[in-house]
DNA sequence: TCATTAAAATACCAATCGGTATATTTGTAT
DNA sequence: ATACAAATATACCGATTGGTATTTTAATGA
């Protein structure tokens, strides 16, 4: 050990797993502790409190999804494409995630409204990201002739992202992909009837 | 007091608000006692323990929000304005809440999912519950020719619903009402787009 | 090789948790 | 009026919580 760097690393490693599992308040330090094997002077010693590794443990979360998504949208070529490689990422997602637990951002989204301002902020902000994300890929899609320009952008990307948010969050609850793979379905016939 | 039927339903009554504000693990027996002003002697007569508190507040809220849906569906006469009827009933209730905190069903959802396994078989009935509703008010719509024929029910449905859910989501957590209005009007296009 | 210092482990703290045992109150039937 | 029983209040419990103070460990430079 002795490297506060990689003591840092483990920590939030283990504890985005743990707090997306159990959520943040019902996720002790002494769970931490034992998950990583490192003692709470080691915690304390790299961050000021709970709060604050739950906040690096989202950044952490976060920073997986993002990327993760960004190179699905990237390897597909046209705007529908795109579209429909936001749906599969998350269908991937429901069915192995990368994080067990859920979307940490519906996880925390939830949690965190009423009681971690900090965290709010920041899933509003990610939110914010996906949203322009697939707003920018209709807007070029349209340009780009890929897409018909009568549709209403923002509506569309809304709701868009809202039913996939959606459809994760029942599904998970179910414990089973089926609602997931309709609503998949429903939205790439949208994504079809949008495309020229 | 002495009336134990009454004492019943002021704890399910008040702790329905506050596990729907602050979550079912974050709330305390003393945060329900501050705010019934019933001390843990009566919960402890009235409940076996706090987990059962947690599902008749659960069941509570539950019930609210099922009358006043049905209440909206039935005075609506076809099926498309059940289903505008519908999105609109989570409309209002994203701008006032007759139970604040959210929605108790995707509150519950999330919490409940690893940790409450008696709370997360509710919500996944619930669930089924609205979205065989929704199945219903179309499959009636296409016999009584207010709907086209060549729609998938069951995709639609879903989708419909998860949209719906994953706007109040993001609404609520966004602390605005504005996606749940854009995904609304998309909605109501998507209606008037199947309907005859 | 040894002193210095940063990092991590340990020991401890008051507060709070859910839950229980006991005491007190209150309505009711005699 | 009084005894009884049910409902509620009070007092207490061990366990656990987040957090802190202190001690031990280990890497580093002289």
């Amino acid at each position: 050990m002795r490297n506060p760097e990689q003591t840092r690393r483990l920590i939030v490693e283990k504890a985005m797993l743990l707090f997306n599992l159990k959520g943040y308040r019902s996720t002790s330090l002494s769970d931490i502790t034992k998950m990583t094997g490192i003692t709470k002077g080691a915690i304390y010693g790299n961050f000021e409190n709970k709060d604050a590794v739950a906040v690096a443990s989202f950044e952490s979360a976060v920073e997986i999804i993002l990327s993760d998504l960004r190179k699905r949208i990237r390897s597909a070529k046209t705007a529908p494409d795109k579209l429909r490689a936001i749906a599969g990422y998350y269908s991937d997602y429901a069915e192995n995630s990368p994080i067990e637990g859920g979307c940490p951002i519906i996880n925390t989204a939830i949690e965190a409204d009423d009681n971690y301002p900090m965290l709010r902020i920041k899933v509003v902000r990610v939110m914010g990201i996906i949203k322009d994300s697939i707003k920018k890929i209709i807007n070029r899609g349209i340009r780009e002739k890929q897409i018909k320009t009568d549709i209403q952008v923002d509506e569309f990307a809304l709701t868009f992202y809202a039913a996939i948010e959606g459809a994760i969050l029942i599904s998970r609850v179910e414990g089973d992909t089926e609602t997931y793979s309709l609503v998949r379905r429903n939205l790439e016939k949208q994504i079809t009837e949008i495309s020229i």
